[in-house]
Order: structure tokens, then C-alpha cells, then sequence
DNA sequence: TCTCTTACGTTTTTT
DNA sequence: ACGTAAGAGA
């Protein structure tokens, strides 16, 4: 193997953490210091200089994207079949190891896992089992702490009875909930985690198998890692070994769902002997952007240290512009935008990031008055979408009868006369013989529990679900799927909806058969030795487990907007981050405590080293939410930033305004000319220079700052300004 | 049982 | 302002 033309390329400090020892390491890496490229490299090392076995090596991510870029890396990097690396999620991964040990980890064999809408519809089953109101206690919060105790690593039977009443009515929703899940074969997304850790933790010849054959484990964004995941590596690394982290505490913004910064802090304490080797040169950014960043997040105290450089130049100033509300800021980005794409640049090399996914509808609709393509990230996924999960509840009913969640679902989907008085009885006959509701549902036909109707609509409902399974036994998944949707109606009822959205549902549900012969099922290669994963079961693991896209149009060149969370790992050679004002971001929630303001710093920590060459940082002054006009303040993060690195940004026109006319007055043609410099007269107060002047005819206003009111920005026609 | 209306609560999101 | 979710009428 040339392992020469690898390390040319690096850095001494990137040299250092490839080719380092075997033994715990912990590499901090700045935002755009090389870090996937380390963790890649440092894979290739190990198998061509150390003769690792590719048998030998985990490598650990938080996303599946970041799992399919490094495998993509380590496949352009060597020639070497990497069917054998274990490369994934950590969600993939624990799936896996129960998958192959269901026996050891006491599950039946095939269990179904449980995504997040599954989980909360179950959870508001058990509260309502549990005869509680659930206006008291709200099933997101119920599932909230479920989530919560299960990411610290905890089953019910751990936590400690509590003096605190309403803690203790959620343990007690914890306890039916998860006693449920055992009994139904469910797992959900926490779960995966804990009970992998707990098959190692339980089973000492399991535990000795995995940390002889794992020699080496890395593990990429370890600042993101919650406890149980912490815990996990710890347990299968014995606290030494080859383990290799990569992470930036400066980066880590997911503390609210469980992520504990802690953990890449105390790595050197719990893997004696850890080195860190830190990597702070920055090939992404500009000087001023750099020194920018450095500059705000310096000012959080709970930091590891480092300080990003670049031999890049300085650059262009960081661009701040005050507007007068959200409608001026998308148009002065939208206006920013005309003007890169008139130079040349790409509409995808363009991100706009803002804190919260409301501020997103005045961008796109200005975007789509001008004309511009965009995307944007987050919202409904594929496997997410109404019409998939009905399906999907179907294929899940197939796989495992006791599966609740899905019956619950496809039970009257579309509509069979099953309906809520039906469901009621059938609940509380499954409660209290500990039966799941198909197999209630069994027992229930003919027994005058209920209405023969409903009887024979579910009678109805489960031969349907059995010949299914008996007619398509030699189909091959896709045509398994397509016959699922014909037979089961879902086909049918979306054809029949009018609406172009019906059209559309029909559409993804056909794009369901494809998804179902794309044989990418395997979140976590399939490895030879095992024996393959029924191809049902892997396409609904699949389908939990990796979500799809948010949106289709990925390959178009367009605008990219998405919140400053999904940003991170992304960068575009121009960034505007807007919204940013006080209340908004730092968000409202945020604000108080010591602990999660420095999160929301570090946020704009991230969103800041995004940029490649050009950032822009805008704020209103007037902004509307929730249906409430708001004056916000500038954010803190905008004064963190030294003012010799920021320009502010006035849009450069002159306008011309007319004096308001009054009723029945002839119109006059004579206009003011008023222009940035000029300098004013307003009746309250008093004297003061115009900044910027925007905008036409009615529109028109203008920013002025006064000598002793500060800034305002002033509806032209009725701030009566007199020029001097 | 289905559809329409009203009330409510509004960071961030992956698996 | 806006979407969802629960309750009342057809």
C-alpha cells in the first residue's frame, strides 16, 4: 500500500493524529480543520501501515450521511474491498448487534423499531390507559422524559422513587410504556442504544467476542455523544485501545437532546494515558470571518481551548445590516444574492441560516418573487410522510402482528367502519388480558364484545392482513409492496382525492416500490459471516432508521436555506445568517441560563465558520411573531464580534418623496430628494442624518440616525421630515 | 363515523 | 400568523 501520497497532503498537525500510536486519542478539530479527512486517513493507516484486518475496525457517526461520506472517503482512498469495516450510526450499529444477538438481549426476533411519531402515539395510549388526563400530563413531555432517562442510560426499574409527585407519575408512564414494548417487540430509538449497551454489559463472553475483535474504534462528533452512547464506548473499549475521537466542543449544540459536552472533556481522565492532538488551521474561511469566530466563542468559559488560524488573507468585512423588518431583510438578501449570481457565483453556494424554521417563509417567498430557486432542509422526510407510514403500517403488521402502533394505524386506513368505539373496546380487552390488539382483535370476532358490524369490518381487516401475507410469501419486496397498496385500499383512496395533493401521494407511494427494489437497505453493510436479514425486516429497519431526504430537488442548483442546527458540517462560500437579535437568537429560552447561552454562542460559533468567503449578518428592527410585533435589540453575538472586522451595509439609493397629499388637493410633482448623508429635520426628534433610504413612492422609508434619538427607520409619507 | 370548526401553543432534530 | 389537535354537529 503507497501510504506516502497520503500524508503529503496533511498538515503536521493532521500527520500527528493519523499516524499517532495505537492508544486512546482525542482530536480536536477547529470548524474546517480537515476533520472527516483525518478520521478517513487515519482508517486507511491503520489498515495499510499498522496491517490492521478491516474485521477489526468500528467507526462510529451520528448521521448517516456523515457514515456514507466517510465510507465513501475510505473507498477513494484505498482499493481494498471495505465490505468488512463496520462503518455507521450509532443507532445502525446497535441495531446490528441486536439484530445478530435478538436471543442474548431478549427480544423476539423480529422486533420492530419505533420512530419518534410511533413512540408518542404509544406513549398517549399508556397515559390514557393509565386513566390520566391528558391535558395534565402532556404525552410529548411523558415521551420527553422516557427519552430523556433512556439517553442516561436508564429502564424504569433504575430510577429511584421520587418524593416529586409528578416525577413519579412519569415513571409510572415509563414503566407501562416500556413494559409494552417488551411485550409487543418494539424498540424505539433510545431503546437500540440501551439495550445494546446492556447485551454487552450482561454478557461477559459477548463483551470479550466484540473487544477482540473491535481493536480499533473511532468515533466521529464525540462532542454530540449522550451518556448511554459514552457509556457504550467506554464498556466496548475497556477504557483503552486504539480509540480514536474526533470532536469540537466549541461545536456542540445538541446538550437539549441529551448531548453531553462533558464527555469529549473528561476523555482523558476515563482512557488513561489519551493524548489530544488539536487541529486548528482553518482551510475553509477568510482571516476577518476567522477572527470573527474566535472572537465570540471566546467568551464562553467552558472550553477546551483552541484558536483557529489560516494563512488565507483577510478578506471581505463581515457585512451587518439593520433592516427595518423581516420583509427588508429577505429583500436585502435576496438583492445580495442577484448580485453574487450576476458576478458569476452559484445559487448553491449560497446558505441562508436562521435560528428557527418560522423565519423561513418571508425568505422564501421574496426568493420566489425574484425569480430565485431554493431549497429547504429539515421538514417531512420520505419514510415520514402520512401516506408512506400508512403503508409502512401494513408491511410492519405483516413482519409482527403485535405490533400496536401500526395496527392502530392501518386498522381503518381507509376507512372500514373501525372506528374509535370499536378501537376503545378493543384497548381495554388488550389491557386487561395483556394481549396485543390483533390478537384482541381475535379473540373479540363473534363474542358480542361489539357491534356486529364493527365485528365484521374487523374480521375483515385481519383476513386481509393474513392472505396478504399467505398470497405474497414468493413475491419479491417490491412486488410485495405494490400488492400491499392495491389490496389494502391506501392506492385507491389517494387516487380518488381530487387535489393535486392526492396526486402527489400517489406518486411517493409508487416511489415506495422503488425504494423497496433499491437493495441499499443495509444501514451497516451486511457482512458475509452473518446470515442476511430478511429482506422485509431490512427495508422496514431501513425506513426507521434512515428517513430519507426532505426534499427531492437535492441536484438543482439553488439557494440554500436551513436553520443554523442543520448547518453544521456544511459549509457555502457565502452565508447569511439573519434574525440575529436578541430574544431570537440567542433564542428567548435561551437566554437566562449561563449554561445554554453559551450553547446558543456556540451555535453562532458554527453558524458563523460556515462561511467560506462572504458573510452577512442581518436584524430588524421590527419583527412580527406570532402575530405580534416586536422590537427587538441587536443580538449580544453582533457586539462580540470587534467592530474593525464588521462593515455596516445601507443599501445605496436615493429616492425621491412626495409630501403626503392632502384630500382634494392637486397632486404635486415637486419631491424632496433625499439621499444617505442628507441631513433632517423631524418634528419629535430633532435633528439627524439619513443612513438608508429604501423602497418607492408609498413604500418609501428611510433610516435616520438622530442626534438624540438613536436610529429609526421612518415610513417616509408619514414622518414629515424636512431636510436642512 | 366523518367533517368542520375552534382553541392552543408555538427553538433547535437525529436516529 | 399559522398549523395542529381535539370537540361538536351531520
Amino acid at each position: 500500500m503507497e501510504i506516502s501520497h497520503i500524508l503529503e497532503s496533511l498538515n503536521p498537525a493532521q500527520r500527528e493524529a493519523v499516524t499517532a500510536p495505537l492508544g486512546p486519542l482525542r482530536v480536536l478539530a477547529g470548524a474546517g480543520s480537515g476533520k472527516t479527512r483525518v478520521l478517513a486517513q487515519r482508517i486507511a493507516w491503520l489498515l495499510a501501515v499498522e496491517n490492521a484486518s478491516p474485521w477489526s475496525i468500528l467507526a462510529v457517526t451520528f448521521t448517516n450521511k456523515a457514515a456514507a461520506e466517510m465510507r465513501g472517503r475510505i473507498e477513494a482512498l484505498l482499493d481494498i474491498p471495505i465490505r468488512k469495516l463496520w462503518i455507521g450510526t450509532f443507532h445502525g450499529i446497535a441495531h446490528r448487534l441486536l439484530r445478530l444477538h435478538w436471543q442474548e438481549a431478549k427480544l423476539p426476533q423480529g422486533f420492530q423499531i419505533l420512530d419518534a411519531d410511533d413512540q408518542q402515539r404509544l406513549v398517549k395510549r399508556m397515559i390514557r390507559d393509565l386513566n390520566l388526563d391528558d391535558k395534565k400530563w402532556p404525552p410529548p413531555q411523558a415521551t420527553w422524559f422516557i427519552n430523556a432517562r433512556k439517553d442516561e442510560g436508564l429502564h424504569p426499574h433504575q430510577i429511584h422513587a421520587q418524593d416529586d409527585p409528578a416525577q413519579r407519575q412519569l415513571l409510572r408512564i415509563y414503566q407501562s410504556y416500556q413494559e409494552h414494548c417488551e411485550r409487543t417487540g418494539l424498540v424505539d430509538f433510545g431503546e437500540l442504544l440501551l439495550r445494546s449497551y446492556e447485551l454487552l454489559r450482561d454478557d461477559p463472553t459477548l463483551l470479550r467476542h466484540y473487544r477482540e475483535r473491535f481493536l480499533h474504534v473511532l468515533v466521529d462528533e464525540f462532542q454530540d455523544t449522550n451518556t448511554i452512547q459514552y457509556n457504550w464506548v467506554r464498556l466496548l473499549t475497556g477504557g483503552q485501545g486504539d480509540v480514536f475521537i474526533v470532536g469540537d466542543d466549541d461545536q456542540s449544540i445538541y446538550g437539549w437532546r441529551g448531548a453531553r459536552i462533558e464527555n469529549i472533556h473528561r476523555f482523558s481522565e476515563d482512557f488513561p494515558g489519551a493524548r489530544t492532538v488539536r487541529l486548528e488551521q482553518n482551510y475553509r474561511s477568510t482571516g476577518a470571518i476567522l477572527e470573527a469566530a474566535n472572537a465570540v466563542i471566546a467568551n464562553n468559559l467552558e472550553r477546551l481551548g483552541k484558536t483557529l488560524w489560516t494563512e488565507d488573507s483577510a478578506g471581505d468585512p463581515i457585512a451587518v445590516y439593520a433592516a427595518f423588518n423581516e420583509y427588508d431583510e429577505a429583500r436585502f438578501v435576496m438583492e445580495r444574492i442577484r448580485h453574487w449570481l450576476e458576478q458569476g457565483g452559484k445559487r448553491s453556494e449560497v446558505g441562508i441560516l436562521y435560528r428557527s424554521n418560522a423565519q423561513s417563509r418571508v425568505l422564501e417567498e421574496t426568493l420566489l418573487g425574484a425569480r430565485i430557486p431554493y431549497r429547504v432542509y429539515g421538514g417531512l422526510r420520505f419514510f415520514e410522510r402520512a401516506e408512506i407510514k400508512d403503508a409502512l403500517a401494513y408491511l410492519r403488521l405483516l413482519a409482527n402482528r403485535d405490533d400496536d402502533p401500526s395496527f392502530e394505524r392501518a386498522v381503518n386506513m381507509p376507512p372500514r367502519g373501525i372506528g374509535e368505539r370499536t378501537l376503545e373496546s378493543l384497548r381495554i380487552l388488550a389491557r386487561e388480558s395483556k394481549l396485543s390488539l390483533w390478537r384482541a382483535a381475535q379473540g373479540v370476532i363473534g363474542s358480542g364484545h361489539i357491534a356486529a358490524r364493527a365485528g365484521l369490518a374487523l374480521h375483515g381487516f385481519l383476513t386481509l392482513i393474513d392472505t396478504l401475507e399467505r398470497d405474497t410469501k414468493e413475491l419479491s419486496l417490491p412486488a410485495l409492496v405494490d400488492e400491499v397498496l392495491k389490496r389494502s385500499g391506501l392506492l385507491d383512496l389517494y387516487g380518488k382525492e381530487k387535489s393535486d395533493k392526492g396526486e402527489m401521494r400517489v406518486e411517493n407511494l409508487q416511489e415506495l416500490v422503488n425504494a423497496a427494489a433499491t437493495p441499499a437497505a443495509a444501514p451497516v453493510a451486511q457482512a458475509d459471516e452473518e446470515e442476511p436479514m430478511n429482506e422485509l425486516a431490512a427495508f422496514l429497519a431501513h425506513a426507521a432508521l434512515e428517513a430519507g431526504e426532505g426534499q427531492a430537488s437535492a441536484w438543482e442548483d439553488c439557494v440554500q436555506l436551513m436553520t443554523l442546527h442543520s448547518a453544521k458540517g456544511l459549509e457555502f462560500p457565502m452565508v447569511f445568517i439573519v434574525g440575529v437579535e436578541e430574544g431570537l437568537f440567542p433564542h428567548q429560552q435561551s437566554m437566562r441560563e449561563p449554561k445554554r447561552l453559551e450553547e446558543e454562542r456556540r451555535l453562532a460559533y458554527v453558524g458563523i465558520t460556515r462561511a467560506r468567503r462572504q458573510l452577512f449578518l442581518s436584524h430588524a428592527e421590527k419583527r412580527r411573531l406570532h402575530g405580534r410585533e416586536i422590537y427587538p435589540k441587536p443580538s449580544r453575538f453582533l457586539a462580540e464580534i470587534p467592530v474593525k472586522l464588521t462593515r455596516d451595509v445601507r443599501t445605496r439609493t436615493t429616492v425621491h418623496f412626495t409630501q403626503p397629499r392632502r384630500p382634494g388637493s392637486v397632486e404635486s410633482e415637486a419631491g424632496v430628494a433625499l439621499y444617505p448623508g442628507q441631513r433632517v429635520r423631524h418634528r419629535s426628534f430633532g435633528e439627524g442624518i439619513v443612513q438608508t433610504v429604501e423602497g418607492q413612492g408609498a413604500h418609501a422609508r428611510v433610516q435616520v440616525r438622530f442626534a438624540k434619538a438613536g436610529a429609526k427607520w421612518l415610513i417616509l409619507s408619514y414622518a414629515n421630515l424636512e431636510p436642512i
